[in-house]
DNA sequence: CTGAAAGCGCTTACAG
DNA sequence: CTGAAAGCGCTTACAG
């Protein structure tokens, strides 16, 4: 048996520089001179530069940009947390945000909450010490911000993507209280005298609650549903009550899409139909929300907006030192009705 | 007119020490001492680190990791390059892979490639610039992965997420082949000889014709359609051209479940009904498969269990500086069925 | 038990 | 046109 095994071919196929200090020595020029001709400084001569960028691309040389953040004191990366990825419009969220922030040259840095306060604040502790440029944030809990304020006192670049309008941070969101209370408003205006509600409270709740006021409906408790979470499974199994109510609910609205199918679901294997016997209203107009039988009717979620005025907004914050940070800026995105077939038409028989 | 500006006074609640210096200066210990102190050393006894931490504490001190990353040479960071975090089975592995890159300390750097191999290079060079302690990567190209190369000359801790078994790299990744193969064979077994298949080529084409000829089918190539993407809408628009083969196909197979969605949605416009006139099997076992009208038939995607043995197995690499590098590791997970009722029961009347 | 020094791989004035 | 030096904020031997 051979002790001496010799390396295989391959690792020797690539030569490896990786560091300035490498292809100074290669090339004969000061580490100095090398950083400016890869950086293409008008200050090193065309050919000098040509030499250097030969051997560095010859040795696939990558600047390590760890140095270089530290003296530049920019990492060229933004810190992303959401509560969960999995929800198709924070999906959507994600999305455009890498993308818009790949084009501008930074990178993400994505950390989940799965909306624990607690993973919160971890989180933005990771993400100062890993010094990301600035975050995007969607809160956790629009009504606990406090751990933001550290934030603000160092003038760190944020920017909120979700929460109220009474927020003393910049933030980029859509207005869930109009979108809950345009939803339901339509659905009084179809005539319908009891509708329920699923959701967790909040914007969505208030706005529900001021549609009915302004048309001078009761708010009667016990239309209003918390089913203990925001997808499918909840909805399939909070259905059931609306029809044990006295008189049952003819309509519904609920906090997320899923929800919504979840309960249609549920309808559908009672032969209970939709849109006749309950009108559905969801949120965030999902794909699925296309596609589904029947047609789900939906509060639009415009991720696209959103991404790219907060990411446009984080970058002024970035690029303007402290002047932007005095005065935060809102912009609360108005929502819009999806109307597919499951919110119905006019009924047919007014219900006294 | 005032010029002179009063600082506000939130600009002042908070004190800030950035640096291990400002803390050093504060309490007259040391940098040195300072950062042994927070790192918990015994090496300063524990009523010296205690007036330390109080101190830090009290500035909201969070140490610096890119100078600490600079001397430690790793940053706790794992670059993630994805063709799309859209897709579902990618934004359930983006996921999974982001809380247990979390729980291990690790911070992830998410980019997105859209399927080109352009991209891909430059997410690559985007990655090792920013130093990142290893990559997980959902290949843009299965049969092309020439660039990955120089990172396995580096020793780089690369761990592919899908591919072909003689890919030279580490991989987990799901059997497309056989996935294909299964959802082939039990349509044959149901009674079906004009499978159709939905799908742009590679592994699951290849399942998809091996279970053909094992069952001594012919290979119809006009049978085989590239819907030109994986979408709901390409399934929707790539579905008439079923029916207007002679003989029609009386079963589907598609690369995706949105495809198979798509497919079936057009079907029910038409009154063409599922199982009875077409059969449907869809890829990855989506949520949407599972509440769809029928029950979407679908080859599962173990998204959970692909994400972990791929951060486990990059934790080895990365713990392994050499010794791991040489033997790659190849885990190929056998997919199931999640059989619902589109894909129907035996035919009533065989086919001749 | 504590501090001064060197160094991680860069960039940025500053000389020459 | 090019190089030597200082420094970014840490950690790691090394002294004392």
């Amino acid at each position: 048996m051979n002790a001496y095994v010799l390396e295989p071919f391959w690792l020797r196929v690539f030569e490896v520089a990786s560091r300035l200090k490498d292809i100074a020595k290669e090339t004969g020029y000061s580490i100095n001179t090398v950083s400016l001709a890869l950086r293409g400084s008008e200050r090193v001569p065309e050919a000098t530069r040509n030499k250097i960028s030969s051997v560095a691309k010859k040795f696939h040389y990558v600047p390590n940009n760890v140095a270089r953040s530290l003296v530049s004191q920019q990492t060229m990366t933004i810190g992303v947390i959401l509560t969960d990825i999995t929800s198709p419009i924070l999906t959507a969220v994600a999305h455009y945000i890498e993308r818009l922030l790949a084009q501008l040259g930074y990178a993400m840095v994505l950390i989940t909450t799965d909306k624990s306060l607690e993973h919160e604040k971890r989180a933005l502790d990771v993400l100062r010490a890993q010094q990301v440029d600035g975050m995007l944030v969607f809160p956790a809990n629009h009504a606990n911000l406090s751990h933001f304020e550290a934030l603000k006192e160092t003038a760190y670049p944020l920017v909120l993507l979700a929460g109220r309008r009474t927020a003393p941070f910049d933030l980029i969101a859509m207005d869930d209280t109009l979108g809950a209370y345009k939803a339901t408003r339509h659905l009084i205006e179809l005539g319908h005298k009891r509708i329920a509600l699923f959701s967790g409270g909040g914007e969505k709740l208030e706005g529900y609650q001021q549609a009915l006021r302004d048309h001078d409906l009761e708010i009667d408790q016990s239309l209003i549903f918390e089913p203990g979470g925001i997808d499918y499974e909840h909805g399939y199994k909070a259905a059931p009550a609306l029809f044990r109510l006295e008189p049952p609910a003819t309509a519904l609205l609920t906090a997320t899409d899923y929800l919504a199918l979840g309960a249609i679901a549920w309808c559908k294997a009672q032969s209970i139909k939709i849109p006749e016997q309950l009108a559905v209203i969801g949120f965030d107009d999902i794909e699925a929300a296309k596609y589904s039988d029947p047609g789900l009717s939906s509060v639009t979620y415009d991720a696209a907006r959103i991404s790219k005025r907060a990411v446009h907004r984080l970058m002024e914050l970035i690029s303007q030192p402290s002047a932007a940070q005095k005065q935060t800026e809102k912009t609360i995105i108005e929502p819009d009705l999806a109307l597919r077939e499951s919110s119905g038409k006019h009924l047919k028989v007014s219900v006294s």
